[in-house]
DNA sequence: CAGGAGCGTCAGGAACGCGTCAAGACGCGT
DNA sequence: ACGCGTCTTGACGCGTTCCTGACGCTCCTG
């Protein structure tokens, strides 16, 4: 199991990373935000370790972008005993919380309860000539790059995330246009011919991007 | 969701369970590892809130009972903080572990953030060649999926959600076309009937959309 | 046996939702 | 300030879905 632990302080990163290796775990080491993200990406860890306290990038933020594409178990590690930071970590989608000071075994217990969870994620999928590479925030037809809009890409990775699920209109504008869009279905509208124009071998008889009448859209692989 | 809540303190029980039915939860309650194990087997709950502290069986022995034939989320209750009845517990499988004092906001995400992992188990309902999805919302027929409006979708979602038990008329015009609507029972009728000529294999003499006559309509698995 | 209540079916018209296009507004870098 | 790409917004045509009323049927009841 490749573990990915995120530590602004040396000294924990230290005791917690030979924790981990005895555990029988390849540790991958960030210091800060950024290089967290850049690690996710990159080295795609099977499960993350998360201190909240980030010098650079909040790590509740880290957690927020990670969770837009990827499903793996996420440990938050927190100074603070607050309720709020836990419970906005939790609803986020971490998959457990602890708060310091903690007991090495506890730790381990917990990551070993998630790794246990870990089902089987699929970053990046494939749907015969399309390769959509959540991480890398890729997507090619046929070998060539497809080049998408920052929205046309919000879209996309939202419906991509659950493969086959039907996504309401609701949950798309306010995943993408933010909490407040709710009625503006025209938006969808737009963007998704946007997606099958660009993405679809034949934009008028989508065979991915499904649209449910009423209801909402789906992918389809 | 139904949630069984296993606490010896009766004013606990009082307070989490009014806390957990705000949520939405229906709540089963259990005062002891006894009647814990009954209602599991009997009951059959969604997630399980899960005091260490009991004054029969021990709730690490619940837990490890449990285990033994069911793999359904348990979030743990204890008033030790001793890393190493953390430990037992989580590796025995447990999801989470809360230390008391806790507050109920912290709680309740960590009961939010189990049952959205469970939730992505297995919730599809299959009778005959008949598959129905409720979180993707798809139907599958022999196969083949089966398109429906959203007016289809409300009502089989509505009677699938109890598979087996009758559900009342006014229920499902309540829920599926609003509150003002009762005695509207023709809506029912062609929109049932629209449902049979999609998902039976001979409307005429339906197998799994029953209707009582004068009461309401039941879906038979 | 007659009557009524409840159910299933059908077929109209009205209303809605979707795809498409194009024009204007906005933001950004040059 | 300019040009470019992106995002918003409105309008139109078209297909689908929804509502509605009518009819025939079966079962129950008096």
């Amino acid at each position: 199991m490749k573990v990915l632990l995120v530590d602004d302080d040396a000294t924990l990163r230290r005791t917690l990373g030979i924790g981990l290796r005895a555990e029988g775990h390849e540790v991958l080491i960030a210091a800060d935000g950024r290089s967290a993200l850049q690690a996710l990406r990159e080295d795609k860890p099977d499960i993350v370790v998360l201190d909240l306290g980030l010098p650079d990038v909040s790590g509740v933020e880290v957690l927020r972008r990670l969770r837009a594409w990827s499903t793996i178990p996420v440990v938050v590690l927190s100074a603070r005993a607050e309720s709020t930071e836990k419970v906005q970590a939790l609803d986020l989608g971490a998959d457990d919380y602890v708060t310091k000071p903690f007991g090495m075994e506890e730790l381990l217990a917990r990551v070993r309860a998630s790794a246990r969870r870990a089902g089987s994620d699929v970053p990046v999928l494939e749907a015969g000539d399309l390769v959509i590479d959540l991480p890398a925030r890729r997507v090619t037809k046929a070998g060539a790059v497809v080049r998408l809009t920052p929205t046309e890409w919000g879209l996309l990775e939202m419906l991509v995330r659950t493969p086959g699920r039907l996504v309401s209109q609701q949950d798309l504008l306010h995943e993408v246009w933010g909490p407040t869009y709710a009625r503006e279905t025209n938006y969808l509208r737009v963007y998704v011919g946007g997606l099958r124009k660009k993405l679809e071998d034949d934009p008028s008889q989508p065979r991915h991007l499904i649209t449910e009448p009423g209801m909402g859209y789906r992918f389809e692989p």
